[in-house]
DNA sequence: GCCAACGTTGGC
DNA sequence: GCCAACGTTGGC
């Protein structure tokens, strides 16, 4: 069975809770914490294995793309829902209703140059990139292919 | 540290 | 169902 052409995808992390360097270090891990329910939609409904990925450094100093990363499993429930004792804990979120998912990543490129907001708000091709726009909350947002081709340029590299 | 933007909550 | 209050995000 063909598979649909990959998506891309940017996803944000705060670099000093786990950077794109603590992804290439571990080799995999689940996008956990996700608590807003348009980017759990796009997770648990859009995202599928071999999506690519924009790893967002946010809060970071400079906030911009660190890397290049894959969709390696599709949305199952996200366990630090349950776990009282996690920062992410849903007290209402039940076991045998799930409300939260998340998916597996892994590293798939390194980018030549790590790739600042300044550097996106620069490129022409770039001018419409969700995560360019004022008030921009959205921790998982879709990218077109011709805004990750623009993005993999400015990180120096041909393809991912 | 500031604060704009936005999502969520809860009183009514 | 409205909307004010509140909490969070995240750039600067």
């Amino acid at each position: 069975m063909p598979r649909r052409e990959p998506r891309y995808w940017l996803m944000k992390s705060e670099p000093s809770v786990y950077s794109f360097d603590d992804l290439v270090r571990e080799k995999r891990t689940f996008w956990d914490g996700v608590r807003n329910y348009q980017a759990r939609n796009l997770m648990r409904d859009e995202m599928k294995v071999g999506d690519r990925v924009l790893f967002y450094h946010s809060n970071a100093d400079p906030p911009g793309v660190a890397g290049l990363a894959k969709i390696v499993k599709e949305a199952y429930p996200d366990p630090t829902q349950f776990d009282p004792k996690d920062a992410h804990f849903d007290p209402k979120s039940k076991p045998e209703d799930p409300r939260w998912v998340v998916v597996d990543l892994a590293p798939l490129k390194k980018l030549k140059r790590f790739v600042s907001r300044e550097d996106l708000r620069g490129a022409p091709k770039l001018k419409d990139m969700g995560v360019l726009r004022r008030g921009n909350r959205l921790s998982v947002q879709p990218v077109t292919p011709g805004e990750w081709r623009a993005v993999l340029a400015l990180g120096g590299v041909k393809s991912g």
